[in-house]
DNA sequence: GCCAACGTTGGC
DNA sequence: GCCAACGTTGGC
């Protein structure tokens, strides 16, 4: 099983609304970045992933699962866009910031920290259990 | 609100 | 195939 990040503006799509759909999930629609895109192509159903607030939060806030493998993206107007679909499985007991996680020499090889733009990325399992511990939260 | 970083586009 | 111009993202 992999385990990645996503990344989101909570303006625009935020963990209650991810919350809001329930186990059916959404479509993480709306990626126009290859690098991006192929990392969701690289997706099984039942990876993990880390839903991060970008902006005003800049927190890791919940997890979530991959509940449907990469196809077209049904908000993109030519072929080349994919997105999967993701359910949210459990909030975090403690949101666990960007802050937080520059503060420890661990973390400090997190793409979320060496590639602050990049809105979907890959975490390693050492990564995802430090963070998981951080905010308090079970990793599995 | 600003700006740095980075990706994409299009002219050559 | 290169590179300048431009647009977008996201941290500060």
């Amino acid at each position: 099983m992999a385990l990645w990040l996503f990344k989101s503006e909570p303006a625009t799509w935020s963990w209650d609304d991810q919350v809001a759909k329930g186990d059916a999930g959404e479509e993480w629609d709306g990626v126009r970045n290859y690098q991006a895109r192929n990392f969701m192509r690289k997706m099984a159903a039942g990876d993990r992933g880390f839903f991060y607030h970008s902006q005003t939060e800049k927190a890791v806030v919940g997890i979530v699962e991959i509940c449907a493998e990469s196809h077209p993206d049904s908000t993109a107007d030519d072929d080349r866009w994919e997105c999967v679909d993701i359910r949210a499985v459990r909030p975090f007991a403690q949101p666990v910031t960007l802050d937080m996680i520059k503060a420890d020499s661990r973390l400090a090889d997190m793409v979320l920290v060496k590639n602050s733009r990049l809105s979907v990325q890959p975490v390693t399992e050492r990564e995802w259990e430090i963070v998981c511990e951080m905010g308090k939260t079970k990793p599995g």
